[in-house]
DNA sequence: GGGCAGTACTG
DNA sequence: CAGTAC
DNA sequence: GCCC
């Protein structure tokens, strides 16, 4: 939270920024005065000597005879094109083990140079020669890149303020000298924040040449959605064994990540959803104090003339309309919001805006009941936009605080409302195991009313994220510290509590079809040491746990059946006095049947310790109560400590299928800062990287939807900061650390990243010797030097990058063979009337008669996705790519 | 506060 | 051996 | 950034 309110701040820091920071403010901000370094850079200045292009000789003016002897071995087996890497005996240790080489090899590359071979001896034999020309341009380059320590690292906030004079330009990058690597890292030291979002927004170098960014598609963004991995397993020569074979292929369209990033140093937002988002939450600030031209403007946008009506009076009208609404509705949509009664607060308060007025519709439409007015006796629910001001919202309720509002309402976000019952459907594949196991008929009972009735119960899940709308609501359902008196919490809520004994889990509508939402509520509402329970005992119902405890089986389902009882007894026997201890009663059964369960798999851990001591301590508290701290610690354990046992080590276990996963969003979130970090030189990023490389694997892993801070928390691997974030992905949907920390240069240096043989230093350096782009790096801009792997890698990155998914199957024909085979296939396919590129294979072609290279028409494609379909047409018995060899 | 995998290649 | 890369 |  406090990294979160931390972002903000420094978020509204920046964007007040002027946009030529004048020095006054930079002193002011940073305690720092562009002069000095101006004065650093002129010294380093000297040293600069930019070596000219045209100055080196690029041309293989060298012994070739090196060069391509490589090239032959490299045209053989791909090990020995790794000659400087060292790669060669294994990818990755055990421990990293290829669980999910996606982590890896998210960057476009990892082109197993096997491939290529054939064509690439013509190519090599350049670079190579390039490359040994300048002995001496890397050293030059080194000490002329290197800024003095002191005046800053790219991480250091401090000491790097917004400079665009072309002069500090090259300063303003670290390419750390070797022997200035401890430097460097002694002043990442006093880096304060771990990482200051906006190091690089202010501090980042700017493009010597303004080269815009060609539209190359940056590694990371590719990675999703928008590419497609083919991953073929290809035997390759004799002794060597089978080696895997990575081609990634872009979609055809790269998609709207693809974009290039706004160049403007003041607006760190990146490109894309963040940086929308972020103008947006601004726009919205600012609307707040003259909604009137706002909704004025709003609805003059609309297309139809509307009355200007306040949401208020909308909802009003809608409530009144409502059997009508409700008519229509049954038609066509799942009424799974019946029995919500939700104030919506949103947009523009004085007049509803389109977006409000849809909103409400909505929750009509989906039997939900818009109630106009915040009265915390009849809602059930409140929804705001989804970064809803505090402030505003406490004007239109008229409350004195968001602590008023009741822990039993939960407080969220729109998309909770839209998410919802989608959330359901892919929810319910973990049960079966548990039914498996578990014996509890009520329980079943309430499976298939849930699944048949999915529509309208949201899972667990849902009341977990519940009081994200405001995050100092966080805490509402917390157990409320010792005081006892949260207790007497409304009526309702322990009549339903305990009408539902069947299942803590708030999934039963079972009772009053239209006053059962309110026992999820009311599930909330009891204390947060229940609605934890809740969560765990989904896990419960998730099989693991039933599995896991099967062997005292007995115990198993005893330890629901405590559970289940435990919340009525809580409510109904004592009406105040420590309710608590019994809710935590469950845990303990669980917990110890985990310990032996544990101590069976010898998979003992500390957790088992903590888990037993956090035990006592809890049931030490029962007797007095429970503190809120204490809870969460012991949850968090008790959650850490049932994964350790489901899961094991990871080479326990098969590589999964990284495919679906239940929290893929949050893993794409957190990759794509991963490779931002991966950009950037400090250790400390080199430890986040590896600390994220965890963090993902974990959570890809992870069997089911992640629905709270606690849960998150309590996978290894996942601490504090990276629950937050998570937390934050799920509630908004985004992750503004991205936004900050994607900046132009760091995307540049990513995408050089995706060079095979290329890392971070090398990245970095040609960044700061100009590079900005791929071209740049082919024309050796700045007088860089590529190893031969690089400049195979290079060679190909843009190929790999760009092959359209459909188009893979052409692509991979053309890769895998070599020139001779290339040709004769082509050749066939030429005599037999086709044509075959490496997009695919083609029909219809018609040439000049006079100018064979003259395409008439384009032809039409006839296959290009797969290698077999294309073979196949073409007559060709398929041959496995080291087959494919005739050179 | 310190460790965070292990190995190979380059220069 | 330090730096770099995987 | 996480964990011990």
């Amino acid at each position: 939270m406090s990294d979160l309110e931390w972002f903000f701040r420094e978020e509204k820091r920046i964007l007040d920024m002027p946009e030529e920071p004048d020095e006054d403010y930079l002193a002011r901000v940073y305690g720092y005065r562009p002069s000095e370094d101006a004065t650093v850079a002129h010294e380093r200045g000297t040293s600069e000597a930019p070596i000219k292009d045209a100055d080196r000789p690029r041309e293989l003016n060298v012994d070739m005879s090196e060069s391509l002897n490589e090239v032959q071995k490299v045209t053989v087996p791909p090990e020995d094109l790794h000659i400087n890497q060292g790669m060669t005996t294994k990818r990755k240790s055990s421990t990293e083990r290829t669980v999910d080489p996606s982590v890896r090899h998210s960057k476009k590359r990892r082109l197993s140079p096997e491939h290529k071979k054939g064509s690439a001896s013509v190519t090599l034999a350049h670079a190579t020669g390039s490359a040994s020309d300048n002995p001496d341009s890397h050293e030059l380059h080194q000490t002329s890149v290197g800024p003095p320590t002191d005046a800053a690292g790219p991480q250091s906030p401090v000491a790097r303020p917004p400079i665009q004079q072309p002069v500090v330009k090259e300063t303003t990058i670290t390419s750390p000298a070797p022997d200035k690597g401890k430097a460097r890292e002694h002043e990442a030291n006093h880096v304060d924040p771990p990482l200051h979002p906006y190091s690089k927004s202010t501090g980042r170098i700017i493009a010597t040449n303004n080269d815009k960014q060609p539209d190359v598609p940056s590694p990371q963004q590719a990675s999703d959605d928008a590419t497609r991995t083919t991953h073929a397993r290809y035997s390759s020569h004799a002794k060597r064994t089978v080696k895997s074979k990575v081609i990634e292929v872009s979609t055809a369209n790269p998609g709207p990540a693809a974009a290039p990033s706004s160049s403007s140093v003041t607006t760190p937002a990146a490109p894309g959803p963040s940086s929308s988002k972020v103008s947006g939450a601004r726009a919205k600030k600012a609307e707040e104090p003259k909604p009137k031209t706002d909704a004025l403007k709003k609805e003059k946008s609309g297309k139809k003339k509307r009355e200007l009506i306040t949401p208020r009076e909308y909802a009003q009208r809608l409530q009144d309309n409502l059997s009508e609404v409700a008519a229509t509705r049954k038609s066509r949509a799942s009424p799974y919001l019946r029995g919500k009664r939700i104030y919506y607060h949103g947009g523009d308060m004085q007049y509803a805006s389109e977006e409000t007025r849809k909103r409400m519709d909505y929750i009509i439409r989906y039997g939900g009941t818009v109630v106009p007015t915040y009265d915390p006796e009849v809602i059930t629910h409140i929804v705001t936009t989804e970064k809803p001001s505090a402030p505003a919202f406490l004007r239109a309720t008229g409350l004195r605080s968001l602590r008023d509002i009741p822990n039993h309402i939960p407080t969220v976000t729109w998309s909770w409302v839209i998410r919802a019952p989608r959330r359901v459907i892919p929810e319910t594949p973990v049960e079966k195991g548990g039914e498996s196991t578990d014996v509890a008929d009520n329980n079943k009972g309430d499976k298939t009313e849930q699944i048949e009735d999915s529509s309208s119960e949201p899972t667990a899940d849902y009341h977990l994220i519940v009081h994200a709308a405001f995050k100092d609501r966080l805490d509402a359902g917390m157990p409320p510290p010792p005081s006892n008196k949260g207790r007497s919490k409304p009526q309702q809520s322990a009549t339903s509590a305990a009408s539902g004994p069947s299942r803590p889990t708030p999934q039963e509508p079972k009772s009053g079809r239209d006053g059962s939402d309110t026992s999820i509520i009311s599930e909330f509402t009891v204390d947060r040491v229940e609605s934890k329970q809740s969560a765990i005992l989904d896990f419960d119902d998730s099989s693991f746990l039933g599995k896991l405890a099967a062997g005292p089986n007995g115990a198993g389902v005893p330890g629901r059946a405590t559970v289940t009882d435990n919340p009525k007894s809580s409510l109904n026997n004592k009406s105040d006095s420590t309710p608590e201890v019994d809710s935590l009663a469950p845990f303990y059964n669980q917990a110890r049947a985990e310990r032996e369960a544990e101590d069976l798999r010898s998979g003992l851990s500390s957790e088992e310790e903590s888990a037993k001591e956090i035990g006592n301590g809890g049931k030490r508290a029962a007797t007095h109560a429970v503190s809120k701290k204490r809870v969460r610690r012991f949850v968090h354990v008790f959650c850490r400590a049932i994964l350790t046992l489901i899961q094991g080590f990871l080479c326990d276990s098969k590589a999964e299928e990284h495919t679906a996963c239940a929290n893929q969003d949050v893993v794409n979130k957190l990759q794509e800062l991963r490779e931002l970090h991966k950009a950037k030189l400090s250790k400390e990023d080199t430890w986040k990287v590896y600390t994220y490389d965890k963090a993902i694997r974990a959570l890809r892993s992870y069997p089911t939807r992640i629905r709270c801070y606690e849960e998150a928390l309590a996978i290894p691997g996942i601490g504090d900061k990276t629950a937050q974030k998570i937390t934050e992905i799920l509630q908004t949907g985004d992750l503004r650390r991205i936004g900050y920390e994607k900046t132009e240069d760091i995307e540049a240096i990513n995408m050089f990243q995706g060079i095979y043989g290329v890392g971070r230093q090398t990245a970095y350096k040609w960044y700061a010797n100009g590079c900005r782009t791929l071209d740049d790096v082919r024309a050796r801009k700045g007088g860089i030097k590529l190893s031969t792997c690089q400049e195979i890698g290079l060679e190909y990155y843009a190929d790999f990058l760009t092959v359209p998914y459909e188009s893979r199957g052409a692509a991979l024909l053309y890769y895998t063979g070599d020139d001779i085979f290339n040709r004769s296939l082509r050749l066939k396919a030429n005599k037999m009337g086709y044509s075959l590129n490496q997009r695919g294979l083609y029909q219809g072609i018609v040439r000049n008669p006079s100018n064979k290279l003259e395409k008439l028409n384009e032809g039409t494609i006839i296959a290009s996705e797969t290698e077999e379909e294309i073979l196949r047409i073409l007559g060709v018995p398929w041959q496995e790519p080291h087959e494919r060899i005739r050179g």
